[in-house]
DNA sequence: CATATTGTTCGACTGTTATCGAATTATCTA
DNA sequence: TAGATAATTCGATAACAGTCGAACAATATG
């Protein structure tokens, strides 16, 4: 854990707590992976998603997913953009760095 | 994420769900560190704490602490061992790694 | 064996969360 | 402007989680 000391216990128990339902963590990873470069994305855009995209790939209803994305961009796991009538989707990479080094011994 | 494509997301959001907690997150990462190699612990051993140091460092009840870490314990990022009349407590480095990979692109 | 120390289990209480459907807002297009 | 599409907000409900103190269990030691 190369950063114990400074990190904010607070902070970080929130984004794991966005991680923490299946729903919203099933989204993160779908997100993430229509980021990796040279991946074949499951969503239509290359490297971002709508909620209506994700809704309809996990099967749950937009309110629901609405609100998982509200939860994920409040805690600064992913960034929201319209277009149009859409809301784009894709993930920080930096927290996303963040996380991997909290985990970096 | 370079293992978004095998992983249980169940599983995972489950391990989150036991960082979720700000109590939990930091006996996870006060046992993190006092794992580290060369690392002067806040806690009397070397690389294992137990549940009353645990306790006391946080100023939160055993009986608390001891539902935490059976939590942690559930999901395996942590290990324990009876040592006399103290449970030994310290992190399984090899889920740590795992969580490592899972945010690295 | 009696007592102290350490940790677990249990019950209760309080607060939070996930989910849905209905109503509303925003944007596009015919 | 009217209708269609996309997303958000709101209210309700059911389930779950964090915390504490009291009671209990296990271990050590005088």
């Amino acid at each position: 854990m190369s950063n114990y000391k400074t990190m904010d216990p607070e902070e970080f128990a929130e984004i794991f707590k966005a991680l923490s339902n299946p729903n919203r963590l099933k989204i993160f990873t779908l997100l993430a992976s229509c980021c990796i470069p040279g991946t074949v994305s499951v969503l239509d855009s290359d490297d971002t998603a709508c909620v209506g995209d994700l809704g309809r790939e996990l099967d749950i209803v937009k309110s629901t997913v609405s609100h998982h994305i509200k939860e994920l961009r409040r805690v600064g796991l992913i960034r929201t953009r319209r277009d149009g009538q859409k809301i784009l989707c894709w993930v920080d990479p930096e927290l996303v760095n963040a996380l991997r080094d909290f985990f970096a011994f």
